[in-house]
DNA sequence: TTGTTATGATACCTTTTGGTATCACGTCAA
DNA sequence: TTGACGTGATACCAAAAGGTATCATAACAA
């Protein structure tokens, strides 16, 4: 649903969890010490990232690695290859050239 | 301000006005004719629009033509291309190139 | 001038959102 | 087994979001 992944990508603080993300695969704890928020809403902003397939999380003992999850990106890219004639021509003809290629 | 812009984006209905002002411009009874909700809720999606860098708007006599603004959806592409490498490397590597020659 | 039309602005309501406090549960280590 | 640790879940709160109804204002036309 192209809607839930705009959703999440909507909170800043949600935006910058995805960046922190594609360092390193981190657990809540290690999340909730990057902000000043209590650990409940950083789980919360973890729960709308997953429903919008932006993170993946598996279990590790009693650990919860959360990973930033690329291919959940993808509703918004092709949202905005909808305006790509818009902002520059060449570079929207390409990415659809390239785009083909690659499958 | 990237957050308004995101903002901007998180809507449906917002994000189809912004589709349908690609075809032509239009006042804000042309958009409410498009969907089910009244003209104030048309109003304030334009305003979040418009604030986000969207659109813009111009009067003419008493009428007031929305149209869609490209150069507002550089603040979502930036922060997008944060995440090019993740996607597909040919793809953004590509891209930063033909930004660099447009400049 | 007067009525119609296009729009802006305000007040108000309900739901969602972002946050905290708190408790319950499973897992690891001594 | 017992206590500490990492996490999930729930209840609750204030603010923001999305919507309607309604009124005010400016411009065009007869």
């Amino acid at each position: 649903m192209t809607q839930l992944t705009f959703r999440a990508l909507a909170d800043p603080t949600r935006r910058d969890i995805l960046q922190m993300l594609t360092t390193r695969d981190m657990t809540i704890a290690e999340v909730s010490d990057q902000f000043d928020i209590t650990r409940p809403a950083v789980k919360k902003h973890l729960t709308i990232l997953a429903e919008g397939n932006l993170i993946q999380v598996r279990t590790q003992g009693r650990e919860r690695l959360n990973s930033f999850n690329p291919t959940g990106m993808a509703p918004v890219l092709d949202w905005l290859s909808f305006f790509d004639s818009f902002w520059d021509d060449r570079l929207g003809a390409l990415k659809t050239l390239i785009e083909k290629e690659i499958q």
